[in-house]
DNA sequence: CTGAAAGCGCTAACAA
DNA sequence: TTGTTAGCGCTTTCAG
């Protein structure tokens, strides 16, 4: 069913039909007999058609690393909330951590299909950069900062240096971290050199050996932490992780190894996940708003899609600690 | 730049450009030609414009109650594994469990837009039945069974009877059930049948008192168990609860009470999502294998869009019990 | 193997 | 207000 066949059904002209699926400017009369066309027919203009001409689809892509992470998903979630008011759907690309699955995605991104792009980002390389670019729609960049594009970031610097800080504040003397790439600017680079500013406001040394890299996941702290405590020399009393997935297997380990949390080792986290509330010792974490941070770059997108803002801008969002009994101890 | 123009400078007619990103249909000179132009121009052909005449999209609507719910998101990472090696995208809607939003989404969805639409039910209405009766495009729904569709299921009655009967082989004599909405027939309804009928063999009264109904969260597990052990007469000693993410709110609510599990109340979910490891008393739970459903689901859209299957089938996944330590019990 | 031409379903400018 | 008409950018016969 096609919009002439339907406009005869309807006993109206082609104009007619349009019209009312989009300004208006129509008679009663018109706009119910088309009404009860649609109820007979069950007739939709058709959306592929529609763009041809308009050159809008109403589509936002996202691309993004991992959708079954709790932050990617939250942030989407978010995303939607904003986008789906305004009449546009999202259509989605999961990387799977794949960097150049993200290259391509925005290729095909580049010149058509969706009105903008949101991409959560992880590892920038140059040909993200010159990808970048060249894209012939709006771009908004989330969890990472990237000159020269919108941006929606954390401090993820100054939640690092705020946990660590009090760690070392409440007695911690050999602190550790698990960490994950510092090629991921935000939660690699970033929170190590959050976690190095505290080490080196307290004058503790910053041995080499007590850094590991993960990736993004409760196995991989599980790995690391053990990594960590079965080398030689004194062990850490207090492990900063990048994040909180990453801290919940590092407490598995732990656990396991009979070494108890905080008295024997502090630990904490980054996100306030749901995860954080439920280890066995409730998590001490600094709450990213990972939802906020979707709704924002929604608003963002959504303003360089209508008018076609050429001047960038970032917007950090600040974090919360949230407290819990992981790094908790009674001073002797 | 169309593909008029882009032929133009390429030296080659429209039909040319045209094959090349079809069937291939062309001599090598054509085609080298064609190549050079696209590194200078960046041209891409445009997506709706060829919808418009071939009549597919190349696109999947997927319909979920949660995004953030890492269920959800582990199915749809499944469907998104299997349709994007075939040159699919996702384009998704996120209905936050407003059922009013699944009808307006699957009528979005009806005659255009998508090549086919999964559904993650949860509930379904009258509505719902006849709206997907009218569909245009194939659709798949997943993790309930409705008959007359194509869908993907888990064991539910099954895995809630295993849990249930294996805490009453430890030992336990007064159980309560935390379960969601019966509406929903597959988490609601299936997993209190499956609960039931355990007792039933057991021979154990089935209190109507010890019966919760919660929302999908930590928090609703949560204001349920004090609800639950807030009542007069005896406290329950074993708990079911309809999902991780529920049992785990109780748990704390265990926790705070100073109740210990599973000395005092066992307590068991449903799902194994990453929480049930991680919780202070790790969770005995079913593992529902969401991945493996997304990709089934996956299977059947792309068969049903290709084929035009017209006979319906159900797939049934199975679930494994894994036993950690929130239901053992030490036999006096 | 190639190009001309018709037409997919829709929108929007224009004339009425 | 309304209908006619000329495209939007592409695919796909069809004749060469």
């Amino acid at each position: 069913m096609n919009i002439s066949e339907f406009s005869k059904i309807a006993g109206v002209s082609k104009s007619a039909v349009s019209r009312y699926f989009n300004d208006g400017y129509l008679s009663e009369e018109k706009r119910a007999q088309i009404e009860k066309a649609i109820q007979i027919t069950g007739y939709a203009p058709s959306i592929a058609a529609r763009s041809v001409k308009t050159r809008v689809t109403k589509l936002v892509g996202v691309i993004l690393p991992k959708l079954s992470s709790e932050s990617c998903s939250r942030i989407t979630e978010g995303i939607d909330e904003v986008l789906e008011a305004e009449g546009y759907k999202l259509i989605l690309v999961n990387t799977a951590n794949n960097p150049l699955k993200e290259i391509e995605s925005l290729e095909l991104f580049r010149q058509n299909r969706v009105d903008g792009v949101i991409l959560l980002g992880t590892v920038f390389t140059e040909l993200h950069k010159s990808v970048l670019k060249k894209m012939h729609v709006p771009v908004v960049i989330v969890g990472q900062r990237l000159k020269g594009f919108n941006c929606v970031c954390h401090n993820d610097e100054g939640a690092a240096y705020a946990l660590t800080r009090q760690m070392l504040k409440n007695g911690a003397k050999r602190p550790a971290i698990i960490g994950v790439t510092p090629e991921d600017k935000a939660a690699g680079k970033a929170r190590l050199d959050g976690f190095l500013r505290a080490l080196n406001e307290f004058h503790v040394a910053t041995g080499g050996k007590l850094t590991e890299i993960a990736q993004f996941s409760m196995d991989s702290g599980y790995d690391h932490a053990k990594h960590l405590f079965s080398q030689a020399g004194p062990k850490p009393d207090c492990l900063f992780c990048a994040t909180d997935d990453i801290a919940s297997g590092a407490m598995l380990y732990l656990r396991e190894q009979g070494l108890r949390v905080p008295e024997d080792v502090m630990v904490c986290g980054i996100g306030d996940t749901k995860i954080a509330k439920n280890t066995y010792c409730p998590l001490t974490t600094a709450r990213l708003h990972y939802k906020t941070a979707g709704i924002e770059a929604a608003n963002m997108i959504l303003s360089s899609i209508r008018h076609g803002d050429k001047i960038q801008r970032t917007l950090q969002l600040d974090y919360d600690i949230v407290e819990r009994e992981s790094t908790k101890r009674e001073t002797v």
